[in-house]
DNA sequence: ATTCTAAATTGTAATGATTACAAATAAATT
DNA sequence: AATTTATTTGTAATCATTACAATTTAGAAT
């Protein structure tokens, strides 16, 4: 699966490479480049930073996942999920969980006279789990 | 108008301040914090970028103006539009429109189980000035 | 109008995410 | 197996933003 994606992009597989997006894929937790570093290190010690960045960027460029930033945050996180969709951002936890809404607006090509290519949403606030803490 | 501002919001009165402020308001450009201090620096020569980035955080924790990020730019952009809305950021020119529409589901308090505080939205594209270029 | 105090301004130095670069290595093609 | 080309790696640079401490100023109090 992972190699089916690396190959249609004609990308090389390399073990760095699997586990980065073997990681972006797997926990749904939308994790930011250091994120990726630190888990991988303790797979691959000697892997490199700039390994993750270059890698990313990749990944980005070959459509396999997207990168989101987020009003107020420093670091750009990234999606494993490129079907459009939309976010929300725990104030609390910083959790970013997945939205699946469809919004007529989100399906026009046009908008005010501009030629729309993509959109990009989110929410902030408090999360579902969060809220139940007292 | 920008006394009244910066009065309600308890801020003392500068002329730095002033002008920041004045020139966020004026042209909808929602200029990032290197264009408010390039533009400023030939009416205040001697200003500081330090003062610029204060005002900033102060006059958006005042909520007299707004920070937007966007997936792919390095700078954050000013809006001194707080009320809710969204943008169009043209991929040619750069240029950031406010859009206003209205979207169901950006009126929910909740969603998916969360509890929503603000939300965050905008189209990429090419922008209807572009459009026009052959 | 002068004094006072907290807030604002300033310059410099630090921070921290990301990128540039060049050498070494490894994947995939022949 | 040899070759080619992408990838990895470490280090150093970049660039937006922030920390900090000294100086100045706005606006309140006198």
């Amino acid at each position: 699966m992972i190699t089916n994606k690396l190959n249609k992009a004609s990308l090389k597989q390399t073990v760095q490479r699997e586990e980065i997006l073997k990681y972006i894929l797997a926990g749904k937790i939308h994790p930011t480049a250091d994120m990726i570093y630190k888990n991988i290190v303790k797979i691959i010690p000697h892997i490199s930073r700039t390994t993750v960045y270059n890698n990313l960027k990749a990944l980005e460029k070959a459509n396999i996942i997207k990168a989101i930033t987020i009003t107020g945050e420093d670091e750009t996180r990234y999606d494993a999920v490129v079907e459009p969709h939309h976010h929300f951002v725990c104030e609390k936890c910083g959790k970013i969980y997945d939205i699946d809404i469809c919004c007529n607006n989100f399906l026009k090509k046009n908008i005010e006279g501009h030629s729309i290519n993509s959109v990009y949403a989110y929410f902030k606030g408090i999360c579902k789990e969060c809220t139940k803490d007292v």
